[in-house]
Parts: C-alpha cells; sequence; structure tokens
DNA sequence: AAAGTTCCGTTGTATTTCCAACAAAAAACG
DNA sequence: CGTTTTTTGTTGGAAATACAACGGAACTTT
C-alpha cells in the first residue's frame, strides 16, 4: 500500500498535505488499486456513480459509445488526473459516460462519501481536500471548455487547428505527442476518419505541419495567430 | 442592500446558510449588485478573472466571439446560476470567454479571493460555501458534458434530438420553452441558422414536433428512446 | 518468417451543410 | 397605425463532410 504514496504525493488532489499525514488520511479513505489492460472499461455508462479515480500511471479516456458503437471521446486523462469526479461530487445517481484505459493503465478507486464526510482525525485536512476538489473540478470545467471550442469549429481544418494549437501551447513547443490514434482523435473531434486523415494530408502539402503517428512538428508562426 | 436576501437564500451557492449568517456573511463578501440591459456585457473576453456573478433574474450566455463576430454560445445561465466561476476557481488570470445578459438581468459580482480567505468571524460558514461550490462546479460539469454530447452528434437532426430530448427532460414533458432565438440555438449548436429552420421545418412535416419562435412541443415517443 | 491484425492514407460518390439572397411574419417604435 | 427592425423560413448552388471500399505499412502473434 505504501509504494505508491510518492505518485499521490503529486497528485493535485493532495497538494498541501505530506508524508505522515497522508498516510493517515489514505487509511481513512481506504482507496482500492487496480491495474487496467489497454481499452478495459474502467467505468462503465450506467453504473453506480459512488466513486471517483485517479490515475497513477498511462492514462484514460472518458467516452460514450450509442447502441451501434459509434464513440465519441470526452477527454483524455493523464496521470495525476481525476476522472469520474464530476458525477459524484454533483450527487448523480448512474454514470452517463464510461471510462476505459487508453494503455496499460494503475488507477486508484476512492469512495466520494469518504471523502466528504471524513473522520475526525484528519479533519484538518478534509478542508484542504475539498478546496483542492473545487480546483481540479474549475480546471476540468476549463478543459471542458476548450473541447467544446475545437469541436464548435465549423470544419475539419479548424478543430484541428484549435485542438493542435492547444496542444503546443501545454507542450511549451510546437513539437509534441498527441495521446490518440487517428480513429480515437476522430472520435474526440468528432469527425470522420478518413477526413480527418485527408484534411491533415492537405495541411501537410500545404508545408503547415508534419506528423508520424501520434508525434506532430506544427511550422513556426501557425500557434501564435497574430 | 438587504432587499435581495430572499433571492440569495434561493441560490444554491448559499445552501444550508439562514437569515442573519446570511447577511454577516454578506457583508463580508461586500457584493456589487448590478442591472444590465439586454445584450449588455458582463465580462468581456481577455479581462482579469477576478471575480464571479450569480444571476438573479432574466438570464446570461456565456459565449466567444471571433474577429469576425461569428458567435459561439457556451452555455445559458438561468437565475440562481454562477457565471465565471471557473476560471476564478481555477485561479486562471483572463478570462476566455465573454458573458452577456440574454435578456433584461440583474446580478451579483463577488470577488473570488474574499470568499476562500474569508474573514474569521463567519469560518463556520466557509467550509459550507466551498463544499456548496464544489457542487455547482460539478454541475456546471455535467452541464458542459451535455452541451459536448449535443454539439458531437454528425448531423443537425441529431444535434436538435439531443438538445431538446434534454430540454424536455429537465422541463419533465414535451412541451416547454427554450432560451434561444433562432440564430442563438445556432450558434449554441454551431450550425447555420438557415440549416437549422430547414431542417426543424422537415422535422414538423414528419410529425415529430411543433414549434413557434422560442415554443416547442415534442411529439410522444421521441424522448423516451427504447 | 509467415500469417493475422490493426492503423493509416487515398479515392470516388452520395449526402449534408454552408452560404447568400430573398420574402414573409412578427416585434419594436415613433 | 404605419414604418422600421428583427426574426424566421425557403430556396438553389457551392463547398465540405460522411461513407464505403481498398491497399499498404506497421505491429503482433505464433
Amino acid at each position: 500500500m505504501k509504494k505508491f504514496f510518492p505518485i499521490l504525493q503529486n497528485c493535485r488532489l493532495f497538494a498541501g498535505i505530506e508524508g505522515t499525514d497522508l498516510e493517515k488520511l489514505l487509511r481513512c479513505l481506504s482507496p482500492l488499486r487496480r491495474h487496467y489492460k489497454k481499452n478495459e472499461f474502467i467505468f462503465v455508462m450506467g453504473e453506480i456513480a459512488g466513486s471517483l479515480g485517479i490515475v497513477l500511471s498511462g492514462g484514460v479516456h472518458v467516452l460514450q459509445e450509442d447502441f451501434w458503437g459509434n464513440r465519441s471521446i470526452f477527454a483524455h486523462i493523464p496521470p495525476g488526473g481525476l476522472f469520474g469526479e464530476a458525477f459524484s461530487c454533483a450527487g448523480m445517481e448512474r454514470l452517463p459516460v464510461s471510462v476505459a484505459a487508453a494503455e496499460k493503465t494503475e488507477a486508484l478507486l476512492l469512495d466520494y462519501q469518504r471523502i466528504l464526510a471524513v473522520c475526525p482525525s484528519v479533519c484538518a485536512f478534509h478542508a484542504g481536500i475539498v478546496k483542492n476538489m473545487v480546483r481540479m473540478l474549475a480546471q476540468k470545467n476549463i478543459m471542458l471548455t476548450r473541447k467544446i471550442e475545437h469541436v464548435t469549429r465549423r470544419n475539419i481544418r479548424g478543430k484541428l487547428l484549435s485542438y493542435l494549437s492547444e496542444q503546443a501551447k501545454t507542450a511549451g513547443c510546437g513539437v509534441f505527442d498527441i495521446p490518440f490514434t487517428r480513429q480515437e482523435l476522430a472520435d474526440y473531434l468528432s469527425v470522420d476518419r478518413s477526413a480527418l486523415s485527408n484534411e491533415l494530408s492537405k495541411m501537410r502539402e500545404q508545408g503547415m505541419l508534419k506528423f508520424r503517428k501520434n508525434h506532430f512538428e506544427l511550422a513556426e508562426g501557425l500557434d501564435r495567430p497574430g
């Protein structure tokens, strides 16, 4: 149990809570640590929404799948990120989305009730966790707002530029890897995969970018409009 | 100042805080009460993101406008709802969106710093407000997720059905008014207005719904798939 | 190394959406 | 009440996207 403390100390949910305190707190929360294979489901749409997860390693996709298997990917959650928290925090009964491992993934599952109704001995940290939760929820809010910015562009090139320039900004430079395959990127931007490939090729022809698999290099001047 | 206490007591941000306590708390937060005409801007994209707003009456749109005047409406916030909170809570420096009054609107502006770093005398309520904030952020999160569900449908009819059936669900029946004009609905679903009108007409021809202005009546069996 | 599988790009066609322009209806205004 | 402005529906042509099908590359498995 103790061996994944170092990972948790880097997790923003526990920011401000140090060594032995974190230990106490975790005993109280009694989290479930689990491993998942690529594409394995962690939460399935329709399940009771009582718990939330922390990605320790790998990464997960939050998604919806309709009857015919059409996927829509809402978000990619990297290590240190939370998933499913909005639905527990809002008091929703059932999950409206599924969560699947995007690759080999290690995650921690917590019962949300134990976070809010925490035992007396750790009350000092309780307020801290709730404040951290506020910050993380707000950040996810912004993430979702950005995703909306991407998918509301009226054509595929617009969506791509919006998405790629955000990636470049968070990477700090025009060279970066994305956490999606082509099909997944299409499911994230909600366009057809072949049309996406097609548009990417055109953009390459026009010297706007280079790419290979999930590795991208934007030409200078793209991510700095104006 | 006191005369809008009744409105605030119904506001979810202050849930659980009663009469005189609310009074004390408000003295501490020293909010700004303001009136806005229809289409007047409350926040403008790029401003410092220090404060958040509560809609007292009317309603506001959270939106983005590009250089050419193309609008994208992210959300409609009804009375009792918060706006701008995600950006303050996440510690963002500048607002990535604008907020405009959708109609004649009354709003309260609060300084976020005062909510978190609250004065000692009201500490008992501080924790309560933060918890309320968690819940409201989580709910907005779900709102955004729903909006993503709408705009990621691959054609206009899909977007309309997704949006209208959600409205019907929240209204509790198939007859309801929406807070958008046609152009605004188009900006919300990110499609062309004329194409939207066109699709609505087709759906009416096919007996799926009736509408007049912003009043809609869905045919039975539409909002209950399966 | 061969066979199988997944991923990716390309192409052609069918469908959908955008765009611009216009007309009718409704609302706002003096 | 007549005028002006806004909102909404309609249409036709241009443009973009979806869809289906295919082949090759890269990766897995045996």
